[in-house]
RNA sequence: CGGGGAAUGGCGCAGUCUGGUAGCGCGCACGGUUUGGGACCGUGAGGCCCCGGGUUCAAGUCCCGGUUCCCCGACCA
């Protein structure tokens, strides 16, 4: 069995180590790509499952484009292509022939629905459109690392056109709300949701939108974004609708997006030492259940009540495994602690004596996290711990996030905050601002919080009067 | 794309300086003893030593070119 690297000693090679012991990943032929391996891929469909289930109820469909788009359709929107063009895979060569126009992987899917769109779209009755493709997108990135940054990676786009742009800009807030949610509810991971400077806006948007969540070493990480197009996208493509009053309305138009990168975000904000600590409601397996016996004798007795006790589970829709290998329960403990199972249940023939089970939990990991429950409403029992990981797991991320921000006033606060987590701070949204804080303290404006108290403050960079504070730090 | 490190059985590594029959630990298979926090003994299987070229009687080792991965930086919804 492979070792992992302390966290405190060097957080990248940990969570390297992390993903190869609890078997999520392989390395792709291809430079920057990788394979998702059944345990981490059933990882991330579950939290795709909850979160398509969000975007179902606030009203939005799924629909599917195609991955190869006309190299002309990112030439119709100017800050679109200039952003994209650097990282774009093109095809120049199709069944043996060069291409008369080459054509692009999609790097995100803007310019194919504003295409489509300005076809759909007639009359202010056709709107909103609110449609989410589950897809893979490709850029060329230059320095790679699993699930944070890859060259092809998986994710969910949504695009949606409006009437008015308060109504984009509802769903702009609405959207990145939901992001933040599944973030807390599904997956135990708080964030901070705010504002992107204009110097880090998605190319093509008037606005930009993110949640910012903290990892384990006090790093940001951007875990979703959310965009308010303006008409950028419906003037470069003719999106236009006819109103009540009879008059021709070019649309307003959103997109938002997040990826497997909030996997990697989860594993990095939960994981310690021993490997994986998994939220229940996304973790591949809730509950694992191991056998205790020291010979043939004590077997026939504790296999019929495990058995008994993994049917129960089963029948009550946890998602259940039975770790019937020949392996030593040490070994399995072990075992089941990288992969980041929130609860084990082993059963022995003390158990079998006493119509009980030993309940541990991943969230405390070791002995500290073991008790002796009755195997009489032990199912009511598992969903009870399960909320209770859930919620320890989220006040630890929580308290980690809230703990690691500094409010700062001067430049001097803020250097002395950004050395260990992130500083709040009056700053000007100007690009020039950006890039000092970038080239003197290797530092990002993450976001401008949306929540936020009111106040007059200096910009610690121009010195200018400003009313409201930046998240400043460095990041992933 | 710049700087640094690395590539040898599934994983982690030694061997490279000084060329001469490919090694260790873990894992894997089989047998036995074990089993409530990573068990032990025995037997065995498994190698284009990253790829291509060169030097040499002989290359894992030396030379040239390339690829991939990791770290730092630039870039990056």
């Amino acid at each position: 069995m492979g070792k992992i690297t302390p966290r405190s000693e060097d957080f990248s090679q940990w969570y390297l180590d992390v993903l190869r012991e609890a078997d999520m990943f392989d390395y792709g032929p291809v430079g920057g790509t990788i394979i998702a391996k059944p345990y981490g891929w059933t990882l991330y469909e579950n939290m795709k499952d909850a979160l398509d289930k969000r975007f179902k109820d606030t009203g939005h469909v799924n629909a599917q484009f195609p991955m190869f788009i006309p190299q002309s359709f990112l030439r119709k929107e100017a800050s679109h292509v200039e952003g994209f063009s650097p990282e774009l895979a093109v095809v120049t060569i199709g069944g043996g022939k060069e291409l008369e126009e080459p054509i692009v992987v999609r790097p995100t899917s803007e310019t194919i629905i504003g295409d489509a769109y300005s076809r759909w779209i007639k009359s202010y009755r056709d709107l909103p459109v609110l449609i989410n493709l589950w897809n893979s997108v490709v850029r060329w990135e230059k320095r790679t690392k699993p699930f944070l940054r890859t060259m092809e990676f998986y994710w969910q786009e949504g695009h949606t056109a409006h009437a008015t742009h308060e109504e984009a800009w509802e769903e702009v807030i609405r959207m990145l709300n939901v992001y933040h949610t599944h973030g807390v509810e599904d997956c135990a991971m708080p964030s901070i949701r705010g504002r992107k400077s204009k110097n880090e806006r998605f190319a093509g948007a008037i606005n930009t939108t993110s949640i910012e969540a903290m990892m384990g070493d006090k790093k940001a990480l951007q875990a979703g974004t959310s965009h308010d197009l303006g008409q950028n996208f419906a003037k470069a493509f003719d999106i236009k609708y006819l109103d009540r009053d009879n008059t021709e309305k070019y649309c307003w138009t959103t997109s938002w997006g997040m990826s497997w990168r909030f996997l990697g975000g989860m594993v990095m904000v939960h994981g310690d030492d021993q490997g994986l600590r998994l939220p229940p409601k996304v973790a591949p397996i809730q509950v694992v259940i191991v056998p205790i016996f020291k010979n043939d004798t004590e077997k026939s007795v504790v296999l019929p009540v495990a058995d008994r006790i993994f049917a129960q589970i089963k029948a009550s829709g946890i998602r259940v495994k039975f770790d019937d290998r020949e392996e030593t329960p040490g070994f399995k403990f072990n075992d089941w602690e990288m992969r980041g199972v929130p609860v084990r249940v082993e059963i022995g023939p003390k158990d079998v004596d006493k119509n009980s089970v030993a309940l541990a939990r991943r969230d405390r990991p070791g002995k500290a996290g073991k008790s002796f429950v009755s195997q009489d409403g032990l199912v009511e029992a598992i969903r009870a711990l399960m909320e209770e990981i859930h919620a320890s797991l989220h006040t630890q991320a929580e308290a980690h996030l809230m703990g690691n921000i500094r409010e700062a006033n001067t430049y001097a606060e803020m250097k002395e905050a950004v050395q260990d987590g992130w500083a709040l701070v009056p700053l000007l949204d100007d690009p020039a601002v950006d890039a000092k804080l970038k080239e003197e303290l290797q530092v990002t404006n993450r976001n401008f919080p949306l929540e936020q108290a009111p106040g007059e403050w200096k910009c610690v960079i121009t010195g200018e009067t400003v009313h409201e504070r930046a998240l400043v730090g460095k990041s992933y």
